[in-house]
DNA sequence: GCCAACGTTGGC
DNA sequence: GCCAACGTTGGC
């Protein structure tokens, strides 16, 4: 059973379409130990909302699978990246990343604003005041709503199985 | 181990 | 571009 997640990403930086085009991704660049931790809970076929956060609007752009599970972060031993972190070494590393691909790109974005009135949103990181986790686990009745106010199912890529 | 200063996130 | 909220850093 597979679990579900939203990862954020800045559009201008990396977008849905991005993931798209490349086929496959190493979502790098965590440097949060909450959303580390998460990330590294992650398992081979969890699905993954992918979220266009600084955008505007901010919304649900598509849903992405994951395709490895948690492995070290590479940027964080390249001294020549934005993400390199001094204190960690390849013997400790401290960051994670997983690798995603592209699942589903939804028909049309969904705004934060429409997430916001759906009942299971509610009670999110995303739509809780103050909150800038950017990987966080979201619910089956979470990706249910959202995709069907998008009109979309679930996809069948993700292992999801009949109760 | 406290906490002020600072940097970042991300909606608006 | 503004700024509220929050995480991290570092002096003590």
């Amino acid at each position: 059973m597979p679990a579900f997640w939203l990862i954020k990403s800045e559009p201008d930086v990396f977008s849905y379409a991005d993931l798209t085009q490349a086929g496959r991704e190493p979502w790098n660049g965590v440097r949060n130990y909450q959303a580390r931790n998460f990330l590294r809970q992650m398992q081979e076929g969890d699905l993954c909302l992918f979220y266009h956060s600084n955008a505007r609007p901010p919304g649900l752009a598509g849903v992405a699978r994951v395709v490895r599970a948690a492995y070290p972060d590479d940027l964080q031993f390249d001294p020549a990246s934005e993400y390199h972190d001094p204190r960690s070494g390849p013997e400790n590393p401290r960051w994670s990343m997983v690798d995603v691909a592209p699942v589903l790109a939804l028909p049309r974005l969904l705004p934060l604003d429409e997430l916001r009135d759906l009942p299971a949103w509610q009670d999110s990181p995303l739509t809780r005041k103050g909150t800038r986790l950017s990987v966080f686990p979201v619910t089956g009745e979470q990706v249910r709503e959202a995709l069907a106010a998008v009109g979309v199912a679930l996809p069948p890529a993700g292992g999801s199985s009949p109760a």
